[in-house]
DNA sequence: TAATTATATTACCATATGGTAAAGTAATTA
DNA sequence: TAATTACTTTACCATATGGTAATATAATTA
């Protein structure tokens, strides 16, 4: 399949989310559940309007769900799939970091 | 598995090189096989110094792995398990279009 | 209604990033 | 060796981005 420049362009725009330290920080605390702002900014550390500004822009990429009850606002993640997403990073990641290392070793220095 | 903000900045910055269109375009051009500068340029119709660029971060990054060959230089994706991930987000944008949709309909303008 | 709590927004700064022209390097051929 | 081809690097600009303090808004309670 050929991909177009604008669906690429979408593409970009999801990784681009999920390149931030600190979104990521803030999906892992909703690993476990909804949250709401509060609770989120206690278990990643980050200061209150990060953690709201980091929220805008996850909802409004649609990786995460808004709901407000009563004073407070919960989030929670869209798809679940995400994980997934973040899971097969990791694989590729740990494979990577394996194979460089059999490089290095193969030199014996 | 509770990650930690390091490992969580690794995934970072392996999102962070997925995330703009003129490196996912040289890796769909990549995706048939391995090219060299030239190739790449005139199907991804990217300036010289621009995909030479892109190279290096996406080569550093551990994406695609450099050959050179006489004059030219080939390159080639390290692990094909990226065209999954991309596939994967692809799905996951196209399910979240659906159910706006959805949503959309539900509302009878 | 006043005060409080929870969240969002704005304004600002420092830094990072993509694109490009121009110069540099390296391998090949005449 | 001079010229050519293929690629890389550097310098620069314009723009985008994260963090934060301060301010605004909205729901609840006294």
């Amino acid at each position: 399949m050929k991909l177009s420049v604008v669906a690429l362009g979408q593409i970009a725009e999801y990784f681009k989310v999920l390149s931030e330290v600190s979104r990521l920080q803030v999906l892992c605390s909703l690993k476990s559940g909804a949250k709401n702002v509060t609770e989120i900014m206690n278990e990643t550390q980050l200061g209150q309007a990060n953690v709201s500004k980091h929220l805008k822009i996850l909802t409004q990429a649609g990786l995460v769900v808004r709901q407000p009850r009563g004073v407070n606002v919960y989030y929670h993640v869209a798809d679940p799939k995400l994980f997934d997403l973040c899971e097969l990073v990791c694989e590729m990641l740990k494979q990577q970091l394996q194979e460089r290392s059999v490089v290095l070793n193969s030199h014996h220095f």
